[in-house]
DNA sequence: CCGAATCCTACAGGATACTG
DNA sequence: CAGTATCCTGTAGGATTCGG
């Protein structure tokens, strides 16, 4: 395996689950894979504004080896590569569902910050939209 | 802020959560004082096994700073300070919870490896348990 | 078009010792 | 007990250039 998953079975997944997941770009890329279907490498880099082709390739590569994301080489001319979710990845769907609903929800509540556009974000008084 | 969150509206704000949460025992914190309620420093760092104190102080600020963590101060001798969930912490709730059964879930499931304990871990074949 | 190769560095995270 | 104060290090992440 790439990292050195700590065994502690009693307690705590999560820092095995963030262990995979933490990378800078990885679970928006997920999150784009999910919602919108296999990409192709050009097609990802265009959307993750900000990503440089290295690190796209490595959180890719990442990822393909904890067994999140499938990759498809089309022996073409000009080369064409396709990512998608795994199964495995497929199994993050709701998780990542609700990190993007909670960061949403945080920004516009986080401490010291008035709601910016009260009307976009379907806030509740307790918490993220459809967290209950 | 602490940090400088990417405003994004268009898509993907699981970044902006993992920007907050991202942290290397945060989330284990907040696992921690979800389960087992309040707890003071000494309690979490005897159950935070290898963090030290400057890290669990350090991770425990910044929780607090993001307002996801209360620090309460028993101004008594020996000093006392609890810490707990605020109610942006608590809001957490099911991601942790599904973070942890899906680490639990992959660490039987990742390429290569075959179950290790076939009765502790309830997985099913299709994903982490309790995810549909 | 899809990367690989090289070089670089800030900062997350840690070890250790000390204190009100 | 609940932290600071120093010092240190690895590596995650990036900028840039080149190749099949």
């Amino acid at each position: 395996m790439r990292t050195n998953l700590p065994d502690k079975p009693e307690n705590c997944m999560v820092e095995v689950a963030m262990e995979i997941l933490g990378g800078r770009w990885k679970l928006a890329i997920v999150y784009k894979l999910l919602l919108q279907g296999t990409h192709r490498f050009g097609e990802l880099k265009r959307e993750m504004t900000g990503i440089t082709p290295r690190m796209l390739t490595r959180q890719l590569r990442e990822l393909e080896e904890d067994g999140i994301v499938s990759r498809t080489v089309h022996r073409e001319v000009p080369p064409r590569v396709d990512y998608a979710l795994t199964e495995t990845g497929r199994s993050l769907e709701e998780i990542v569902r609700l990190l993007d609903g909670w960061g949403r929800w945080y920004l516009d509540h986080r401490p010291g910050t008035s709601p910016s556009n009260p009307e976009q974000a379907r806030q509740t008084a307790d918490g993220p939209a459809g967290m209950r």
